[in-house]
DNA sequence: CATTAAATAATAGTAATACTTTTATATTAG
DNA sequence: CTAATATAAAAGTATTACTATTATTTAATG
């Protein structure tokens, strides 16, 4: 059956472009193709000019799209991060046990994406992997605060307040709900890029070790109601 | 008292610099003012030109002592970790009690620095500051690999080992000490910096709240041998 | 179908940056 | 005093990020 969200649009801050890139036949080139340059290249390498010839269009019409690569990535953060807030939704809704609740999302935040939907005409397993190599960069910069005023990182917040509110309802005696919920997300990523390119400092390399560390802390730290 | 590490040099990878910037007054002069340019432009807007005319001193003369900024900063950052990694050891050393022994390391990674020692020319809270915000991006690259191997890591990884050790020490019986580690570290710049720029992501914006996160988590997390 | 508006492409240009090269000058060590 | 080394000054190069201009294509509307 095809996805429900392949119906829907992700509704990402118009801040974040010029042109909406959804609107458009060029739009999503770029998007698509971006991802796998970045992936490529990484975000310091990549750059408008390189992307106009592989999608055989023009940098300055990229321009109209985009201010800039940070904002693009931005722009592909948010992408990502809307796509997990609709799986965090979608499938802890229907439990019930808060506990069994927050260990799903938790799974979500951790898990590689297995049957990928067919929202999409891009690469998502390389969007995870854009993610882990260089969210970080799109909000560690000089303007972070009048970014963060325009709304610039609305779903990202949004769905760390999400994870609060899960915690909250585990063991709503907790002190740190916020501080618990920011660390598993971006703990998550942390992990990952640790795991690729820190080898002395992981654990056991297995996709599973992120997941297995969060539920052990979870399990501990939270005193469930019942 | 003196402190002992002002008669004391860190030993910092030789891969970090051309020139050992300890080794001339320009050199210092190098450190301590590119802590205070980057502390207020971001390494962005820094450059070895306009810190070039705030030492007068000039471009290519900095560019015998680093390959660029960001080895600069690479630099400037197993200074911190080196200093950090000094009062980790010093100041752990004769706690005899496991668990008291890792809460002080918690307090000396994630608390202010109170009585600056004398050690060092340059102001170790701007030095901090830059950590928090830039620190992301000395690892985050596309050359990490080669600058890892190179041994740009050796003190950041060595520090986390030693938590790593004093974890086990704690609970032998523990699966994840490395991730652990790594999640404290990393995790207390991670929170200052949401404290700083994303409020409605803080629970309460105090300085003692990371230590008390982290303190909350160690004792529910590891189970005390005895 | 004709007209108009909008989107895109092609080209060139600008300002800043990151870094190199060259040459001259100062400092230091033997 | 001499030679080696460190630094300064100045100019130059290649790249980048972005803008501006004009031309061409496409789509939308009456």
């Amino acid at each position: 059956m095809e996805s429900l969200l392949s119906s829907l649009k992700l509704n990402i801050s118009s801040c974040l472009y010029l042109k909406d890139p959804e609107s458009s036949e060029l739009g999503h080139k770029i998007l698509s193709k971006s991802i796998e340059m970045i992936h490529e290249l990484g975000i310091e390498s990549f750059n408008f000019k390189k992307l106009g010839q592989q999608i055989d269009s023009n940098e300055s019409s990229i321009y109209r799209y985009f201010e800039n690569k940070y904002r693009l990535l931005q722009y592909l953060s948010a992408m990502y991060w809307g796509i997990i807030e609709y799986r965090l939704v979608i499938e802890t809704n229907a439990i019930e046990d808060c506990s069994k609740k927050l260990l799903m999302a938790i799974k979500i935040l951790t898990l590689k994406p297995k049957g990928i939907d067919s929202y999409s005409d891009f690469d998502q397993l390389k969007l995870r992997d854009i993610i882990i190599e260089e969210f970080t960069k799109s909000y560690h910069h000089k303007d972070i605060d009048s970014d963060n005023e325009d709304g610039n990182f609305k779903i990202y917040k949004r769905l760390i307040l999400r994870i609060v509110e899960m915690i909250n309802n585990v063991d709503p005696s907790y002190n740190f709900p916020k501080a618990l919920a920011c660390h598993i997300v971006e703990g998550a990523l942390q992990q990952y890029y640790i795991q690729r390119h820190f080898k002395s400092l992981t654990d056991r390399k297995a996709e599973t070790q992120v997941y297995k560390f969060y539920k052990d802390m979870i399990l501990k730290v939270l005193n469930p109601k019942h």
